[in-house]
DNA sequence: AAAGTTTAGACAAACGTTTGTCTCATTGTC
DNA sequence: GACAATGAGACAAACGTTTGTCTAAACTTT
């Protein structure tokens, strides 16, 4: 017959007391040598002891303790629209491969735009200690309690550091490109409403056609609404585009999901990319390379922003001065679903001759 | 002239303490109105009083003291081998979304697969207060000392519960699949070592090629070994499948990541998918609806996998019986890259004509 | 009106750390 | 040999909760 263990595990786990009172010594003697707490007096031979002490019992002190009694928490809270999503994920992943790099550990919590998740979880998340926030893509209202960091924030807050992308380089590289292969009618590409870059995208885009002399036409604007990140996003609205029968010979879209939605779209009413359209994506996300045609794409160097966004975090909680925004530079990857225009009338001729 | 406040935000944050001292009551008696303790007698006034204070000072209990002083922490932490990848990041966002909704916060840590993260990680969430562990993909050496629940657990571990495919079912749908369509001289391809499924869907996909009489052929077989999540990974096996003449009519891949490489490498050395040769993916990731052609695969519900572990983490931590693992049932979903089996050189000899 | 019961709440210990202050013994100085 | 200086460590408070025990007043019951 076994005695049944009070917990799982048998004993419990051990503790600074418990240390303590195997070695002979007070909690607050261990305590200073294991965390080489400066100007305490304490003999090398006593050090060796606890030290191997606590080896022996693995001692793993209580970060919950640590906390409470003042100490920073080596937590952050990352605040993101949605999980399992390819933007955020790789934003994420950026910001998560640098915590843990540094010994942080991180809270993730996703709030589909939801406004009283996002004015809620910043204060919840420093009940449970977090030292800092991340926010990715995310519309915070107000300044949260904590020092918060974002990347593609929505607004600008005193004090909130935002990492983002130069839109207006990006959209001088994209149309640059297909003005470059003599495309003068592009459909352009607004994103959803909830989305951060959605406006300035856009706004830059116009600029940088302005600049470039591309004429922009109401009826080759297409408007993403749906609440999804799936590449049926883009699929109605080129639909519709190609129905109405405006002439067009490329795409600008919004992000590489809508990019293949719009390829599909096109394919699938028998317009071929890129010899009837050219389609330029944008965040160029891991799949980009592998469609078929692989995708032309503005790259976002997702990763990147996230690990700035963390190390700037990191950088403030140290107490270090940092910039108010930081600006990544986008790259123009150019692949297989852009090539030089075609006049669509040219080509019906050149199909039916 | 402003004096500089001692935090950033003002005040302290409101506690338990300032909260009873404003109200003239003890913190105890807060604490029992706050937490609706029963057993204790509170008038209706004074708990009105307490919850318009609570309220008042937008008082949020410390998670880190209440954690401390032994509650639960309503905290797991996930483990898992990568971030922003889709499979992972699938089964993430399942078991994310139903803690969030259980009003639980989670701690993810990566550890790319390397034994001594592995091995530290557990210890270190302890240390952190968490209640319990979900480990996606991951080779436990030991049982932790947490509850912990697997989703696709590389080992079976005495008391640690497991979500599974059903692999054997997986492979009777995608090579009863390809036998219907009359496909008979089949590439197999095992998955990189690192991955728990790779055996385990590599020995099913024989014992059914064998149940439905399907021939298997050393040079037909495709060793993925490349530790990263992109389609590349396939890429080389089937250009140097394809090179070696040995004829083939379909390929059945790991999953939807190395059909995408697959595809293109079979693009690229002239044979179409799936005129010429059927490609079947494994997953049903988010884009593999997208791709063109549009893949068939077998669809793992990464998501419901996700939360089915996290519902069976949060039941045993609850105290409740749970199974000591749980199948869930993989699905054929055709699209487009499987069509009947053409003999090559019956296509041959079609083209030549 | 005395005894018992209920009500409303205070008090204090505990959780596991960190850290400022204190003590005692040893060593060093003149 | 008296005194200060130092070394080694103990002690206790604090962090913000929860919860078991205790108390005083108010109400019942007979």
């Amino acid at each position: 017959m076994q005695k049944p263990s009070s917990t799982s595990t048998g004993a419990r786990h051990a503790n600074l007391k418990m240390l303590a009172e195997y070695l002979g010594l007070s909690p607050s003697t261990v305590s200073f040598v294991l965390n080489d707490t400066p100007g305490r007096s304490i003999p090398e031979a006593t050090r060796a002891r606890v030290k191997a002490a606590a080896e022996k019992f693995n001692y793993r002190p209580s970060m919950v303790a640590r906390t409470l009694q003042g100490k920073r928490a080596q937590t952050i809270g990352i605040l993101l629209p949605e999980l399992g999503e390819g933007y955020h994920s790789q934003v994420l992943s950026g910001v998560g491969d640098l915590l843990m790099r540094k010994d942080y550990f991180y809270f993730t919590v996703h709030h589909r735009h939801r406004t009283e998740l996002i004015d809620a979880y910043p204060s919840l998340l420093r009940s449970r200690g977090v030292d800092g926030i991340v926010a990715i893509d995310t519309h915070l209202a107000e300044v949260p309690p904590l020092p918060t960091v974002t990347v593609a924030g929505h607004t600008t807050l005193p004090g909130v550091a935002n990492v983002l992308l130069n839109e207006e380089h990006a959209a001088r590289l994209s149309l640059g490109h297909l003005r470059n292969l003599g495309h003068t009618k592009i459909a352009f590409m607004h994103g959803q409403p909830f989305s951060s870059d959605a406006d300035t995208r856009w706004n830059a885009s116009f600029k940088a056609a302005r600049e470039l002399g591309i004429e922009q036409h109401e009826e080759l604007m297409i408007y993403l609404s749906k609440d999804s990140h799936s590449p049926e996003i883009s699929y109605p609205g080129i639909r519709k585009l190609v129905k109405s029968g405006h002439p067009f010979t490329a795409v600008l879209c919004f992000n590489d999901v809508s990019a293949m939605g719009t390829i599909r779209a096109l394919h699938e009413a028998g317009l071929r990319v890129p010899d009837d359209i050219s389609v330029l994506g944008f965040d160029d996300i891991q799949s980009a390379a592998y469609q078929i045609p692989s995708l032309t794409t503005i790259r976002q160097p997702l990763q990147k922003m996230g690990s700035t966004a963390a190390q700037l975090l990191l950088k403030k909680l140290a107490g270090e001065p940092i910039p108010e925004s930081i600006e990544v530079a986008p790259e123009l990857v150019i692949r297989e679903s852009t090539a030089p225009a075609r006049d669509i009338a040219a080509k019906k001729r050149g199909r039916t001759a």
